[in-house]
RNA sequence: GCCAGCUUAGCUCAGUCGGUAGAGCGACGCACUCGUAAUGCGUAGGUCAAGGGUUCGACUCCCUUAGCUGGCUCCA
């Protein structure tokens, strides 16, 4: 990624940087605490890491790194890295390793697994600090820039990602050929800060998160709102047209549906505790799903029926772990853009097909250009446990799933161990502009709960047969999805989407009738307008209008109220004056019906 | 959930060595009536996240709790 040739990342010379400066890393950790053990310190995208088990300190806790240890650091993998040490490497025996490391609990797990897989073992040594590494490394110690890396964070990672494993102590670095990459990496990162979606929303008045709601739990403002109808306007029209129908359901229902739905068996960790009232437990929904089955079922179904698309906005409600939540990328209550699609199998594939031109329209409409696609499949393991039991099953619609991605030609890979638990999915990953990740949409088979709700069509032969069922959320949810989009456009939401589309700014007092009389005129098109009265000067009203990210902003004053016309400021700046108030009308309509991604 | 850090006015943040709080913006009021990114003056606004402890005295030190932020296999 961070490569300019066209060389894959783990042969580059910068790797080779990051994967040394993460080995003068912990050079510098055993200097400063000789009996840490070290874990592993791989290069990743931007930098390093290294892990430590820092051991027991005099009161029997764990000890960790003090905030204060990273600049100590930083001096002595300076100290390192002046002294040029070469890095010299070597291929050892199984039981030379297990000497050498006799003392590194980490290391002797690592060196057991390589001699199963019967890979060869090697060490890097530079100066006084040998450690069990395949590398590469650069030639000496010299070649990472002393002004081009920085200590960045200490956190805690369960070794190996176990959370049932030690908590080790990780440090994790940049580092940079040069200077100026490191300077223009500190300031990609700042930048990042001034587009991030929660100081942005709280800005620009999109959401809040209140303590006493409770985390994870957003409350939308009126402009937020508005992001959301806009949102599920658009899904409107295009499940319209792909003959899907709107139902609602409540967000509780009894402990028996998920019984049935297999919820609580096999999902019961992130569900809310269940509530009782007269002796019966009702939960919050994790999902919509049974409530759709439910409705399927409500009355016998002919093959003449099908598909069946069914669709809702509904709002879900799941325990995440309190250290993931994130602004509105991973809450507790959120509204889902969810179908559920009731086919017989030989419709599934082209069902499956449509769904995916859903996406593509959807993408190209927001200008998503980067995205992936995974195909989450089950484990063996997992199978009876996280996963319904049906092996045969499992591997039959994982192979449908794949030939619809491959005859559509949409590239995706394929991640074990990642399904629902009722059945494969396709998982949609895409990146905002400051590089942050968002799973969004979802794409899922499911063969497991139409049983358990005993679904039903009759087919063309009179005979009954079992529906499959196809889930589906293009948009995600709207936390989400508008999470994601005011990273994508840093907060200058296209003109459909913008809550306020225009600001009328009179320029004194005697034009505030004007103004006002033009935002009734704009408000009875359908434009989301406003008169900005208030004694502050124009240029002040101008400021807040910008700050605010508003598309348009309509300056009157003597001028514009004689000939009765408008000055148009964009939020480009660009200015036009002596608008005709019909021309202006008419030029936000067609941006506006349009959903011209542009102003 | 686990590790670390943070939490001072609506927002962004100062606050020295322990002697019970400040600024800018915003809000409100008054004056100004102005041509494309901040008009001036004034007023109000704080149980320093919550609870407990140490101390003559705590925003400041210690403990607990809550919330937030960065992380929690891009494999030696």
């Amino acid at each position: 990624m961070s490569d300019q040739n066209q060389q894959p990342y783990e042969l580059s010379d910068l790797y080779r940087i990051r994967h040394t400066a993460a080995h003068v890393l912990a050079q510098a950790v055993l200097a400063l605490y000789p009996a840490a053990k070290l874990a592993i310190g791989p290069p990743i995208d931007n930098g390093f890491y290294y892990d430590f088990d820092l051991g027991l300190d005099d009161d029997g806790r764990r000890r960790t790194f003090k905030p204060d240890d990273l600049p100590w650091l930083e001096k002595r993998m300076r100290q390192i890295i002046a002294g040029k040490h070469p890095l010299v490497y070597r291929e050892i025996s199984a039981a030379e390793a297990r000497q050498l490391f006799h003392d590194q609990p980490y290391k002797l797990e690592l060196i057991d697994e390589l001699s199963h897989s019967g890979e060869p073992i090697s060490t890097y040594r530079q100066d006084s600090f040998e450690d069990l590494c395949r590398g590469p490394h650069v030639a000496h110690t010299g070649q990472i820039a002393p002004d081009a890396f920085q200590l960045m964070s200490i956190a805690g990672a369960y070794w190996r990602g176990d959370e049932n494993r030690p908590m080790l102590q990780r440090i994790y670095g940049t580092a940079w050929p040069h200077k100026q990459e490191l300077k223009a990496h500190l300031h990609m990162l700042a930048e990042a800060r001034q587009r991030d979606h929660r100081k942005l929303g709280r800005e620009l008045e999109i959401f809040i998160l209140d303590d006493e709601i409770g985390p994870g739990l957003p409350l939308w403002l009126p402009n937020g709102n508005i992001l959301r109808e806009e949102l599920e306007r658009l899904a409107r029209e295009m499940e319209d047209a792909a003959g899907y129908v709107y139902v609602s359901t409540p967000h509780i229902a009894k402990e028996a549906l998920y019984l049935r739905s297999g919820h609580l068996p096999y999902y019961e960790d992130e569900m809310y505790a269940g509530m009782e009232r007269e002796g019966a437990t009702y939960y919050l929904k994790p999902m919509n799903c049974p409530f759709h089955h439910k409705i399927f079922g409500s009355k016998p179904r002919s093959y003449r029926d099908l598909p069946l698309r069914l669709s809702e906005y509904g709002t879900v409600y799941r325990y995440e772990q309190s250290g993931t939540l994130m602004g509105l990328l991973r809450v507790r209550g959120q509204t889902q853009n969810d179908a559920h699609i009731y086919c017989a199998e030989s419709q599934l594939a082209a069902e499956f097909s449509a769904v995916l031109a859903l996406y593509r329209h959807y993408f190209a409409l927001f200008g998503i250009d980067k995205y992936v696609m995974r195909l989450s499949k089950h484990s063996k393991a997992g199978l009876g446990k996280k996963y319904v039991d049906d092996e045969t099953m499992w591997l039959k619609m994982e192979d449908l799933i794949r030939q619809v991605m491959i005859s559509e030609n949409v590239p995706f890979v394929e991640a074990d161990d990642e399904a629902a638990f009722y059945g494969p999915k396709i998982d949609v990953q895409i990146w905002s502009a400051i590089g942050r990740e968002f799973s969004i949409a979802t794409n899922q088979v499911d063969f497991a709960q139409p049983a358990r709700f005993d679904l039903t069509f009759t087919n063309e032969q009179g005979v009954s047969e079992m529906p499959f069922c196809i889930h589906r959320a293009p948009l995600g949810s709207h936390e989400r999805f508008i999470g994601f989009l005011i990273e994508h456009y840093a907060g200058n939401f296209p003109v459909w989407l913008s809550p306020e589309q225009v600001r009328v700014i009179p320029i004194t007092d005697a034009h505030q009738a004007y103004a006002a009389e033009l935002t009734a005129q704009l408000r009875a098109t359908g434009i989301r307008a406003q008169a900005m009265v208030g004694s502050e000067r124009m240029n002040a009203k101008v400021r807040q209008a910008q700050q605010m990210k508003l598309p348009y902003m309509l300056i009157v004053g003597d001028q514009e109220m004689a000939d009765g016309t408008v000055s148009v400021r964009e939020r480009s700046g660009i200015q036009q004056q002596g608008v005709a108030v019909a021309a202006f009308v008419q030029h936000v309509k067609g941006v506006v019906d349009g959903r011209s991604p542009h102003l």
